[in-house]
DNA sequence: TATTTTTACGAAACCGTTTTCGTGTTGATA
DNA sequence: TATCAACACGAAAACGGTTTCGTAAAAATA
């Protein structure tokens, strides 16, 4: 087993001094072109490469980012992180992901570990539970504390940081009106329930999109479900009960749950009942029919919640960037498939 | 904006040394009553919180796992990563996921960067590329330095180290010889290219079945698609070239693309034909029919590579855990869905 | 030759902890 | 009263680097 050598190390087999072994690794032009051969020659045959920690612990700076989201397995999500990484790595920085589980305290428990040190920033979105109790005094303290945070997709205005989303509404917005345009009359809302913030926003655009072609909003053709666990008997209810001839949903799986029992009561998906979703995800694309989605671009969203992360790290402390807090709003794209095609 | 409080920073306040209010908040017996109680209030009203990355140069130890996967849009790694990630936080350990993007180059360069000091250990699948390559030299040096390694899925006997996956050979065994006690005759595997381990692993279970049931394997009715991109026209040529009464696809994407064209060639599953596919996920349960898969149970995976991973790092390195490499082979369970039924 | 300037390197501080090893006081023992 | 533990604390080394500053020797100048 080769033992890691240290700068210690080739400084004792070469006997010259560690500042110097240092420079002569760095290329300083305080040493002599010999000596700096003869070092680095040395350090290549052993392979030495300097010990992260030191250089962290040196620099106050860890080039770890550290991401906290609500849950990994959901396309969106690891979409988001998917950016991340990239562009972090493209910068040389690594990223650590660590999984809230949609609680409050485990997002809590998180920003405690990695506070002291271990990253230099954090990019977050929202649990559940943490939306649900509005409680936001720990991101406030890591802000405080002049820790670069950048929020994304689940994001609140309790919190002076940078922020990424894409515009909610208005992706609802225009999927109801592609609805209407389509000449459907009776448009159901699936959506989740109102503590979570961008299914408030969406909410907001399929109102907006029905207002504006003086369509009534009827509260009975919205329905509200626990976003944790689906509740089968509700949608079943839902389709029985009322008259529709669209749905907007503002998840891909109560999109794709909702599209099979609408099939089970012998409707036609859609030429009886048209259907759109969010987040364009594996189940859209491999769905029959394939679903017409909102499309999310999660991967845009990690890479700009990433770049604006590291400027801010990056940023001198009173440097202008360091004070000016920017949120990022990406635009979505409706991707039509054959849920919605009209004849 | 707070700036952190270190040790220096109390003992200069309290006018004590840095070794005493470093062990009064160990509770050190040394330290007498009186002094400890100041030295905890004062550090408790101030918030003090330990610098992890000092303490990580201390102990040699990051208490951070690098996790290294071949992409994260993907189900079946991410419930692995979900298992890794609640077992390490238990542990108290964090987790850093990289993204080797199925590339050789990647994968080297992830390892380079994080080997020195960055994380404890490394819990990886291997990329296609480096499959393809069978180059595992970087994987070597990991190991000869002493640093744990945890492989997991698509693993390789050239690298001596714990190792954990479930039993491709015999998942796919028992798909097909279901299959078969289904009554099914002409059974076809659609797989990926050969240098996936996975895959090899897979078919030779396929192949196993049939010939125990003294059924004859025919090349032409084994379909190789490149991993990267589904080659549409290829599968299409299949169905229509060949004579199928059941289909083994070892991916869930495989499978609901070839369900997809079936029934565009107006054959009704299960009823003329029947499919199975590996990775239970979400695709599985939405599709229509849901589809029948051989479960690999990521999670599980998950939680044993880094319950084996933090065996090793927390082992004395002379320890008898420390020498001997164990293989934890999971079983698979083949969930019985729509795409299987007999009448 | 005496003085100044380079050149090339080493000593030491520092990042924030932990931990070993003293050591000056105090109280107990002989 | 002299001796010895026990007690309570501090100095310093260590983890592995970077960086500032000081300085001896060589080279350049006067």
């Amino acid at each position: 087993m080769k033992k890691k050598i240290t700068l210690k190390d080739i400084a004792r087999e070469l006997e010259v001094s560690i500042s110097t072994v240092s420079k002569a690794l760095k290329n300083s032009e305080e040493i002599s072109r010999d000596t700096k051969d003869k070092i680095q020659a040395f350090a290549k045959q052993h392979n030495y490469k300097p010990n992260n920690i030191a250089i962290s612990l040196k620099n106050r700076r860890t080039h770890n980012i550290g991401v906290i989201i609500p849950k990994i397995v959901h396309h969106f999500f690891t979409t988001v992180v998917k950016g991340i990484e990239r562009y972090a790595t493209s910068k040389g920085y690594n990223v650590l992901v660590c999984i809230s589980n949609e609680s409050f305290e485990k997002e809590v428990a998180i920003i405690e570990l990695l506070v002291n040190g271990s990253v230099d920033g954090f990019i977050l979105s929202l649990a559940s539970d943490t939306q649900k109790r509005k409680d936001y005094s720990h991101l406030k303290e890591v802000t405080e504390q002049g820790i670069p945070l950048v929020l994304f997709d689940r994001i609140t205005d309790e919190v002076k940081c940078d922020k990424v989303t894409i515009n909610d509404k208005e992706g609802a917005y225009l999927a109801v009106k592609k609805l209407i345009e389509n000449g459907r009359k009776k448009i159901a809302l699936i959506t989740t329930e109102d503590y979570i913030s961008v299914s408030n926003s969406r909410k907001e655009g399929y109102c907006q999109a029905l207002e504006e072609h003086n369509i009534l909003v009827k509260e009975n053709l919205i329905l509200r479900l626990p976003s944790m666990k689906i509740d089968e008997d509700a949608i079943n209810d839902f389709f029985k009960r009322e008259d529709i001839d669209a749905v907007l949903c503002v998840n891909e799986i109560l999109a794709i749950y909702s599209m099979r029992f609408v099939q089970k009561l012998s409707l036609r998906i859609p030429e009886d009942i048209a259907f759109i979703g969010f987040t364009d995800g594996m189940l859209s694309k491999f769905s029959n029919p394939t679903l017409t989605t909102v499309a999310q671009h999660g991967g845009m969203i990690g890479e700009a919640a990433a770049r604006l992360l590291i400027e801010k790290v990056e940023s001198d402390d009173d440097d202008e960037v360091a004070e000016t807090y920017t949120t990022e709003i990406l635009k979505t794209t409706l991707i039509e498939r054959e849920s919605t095609w009209n004849n």
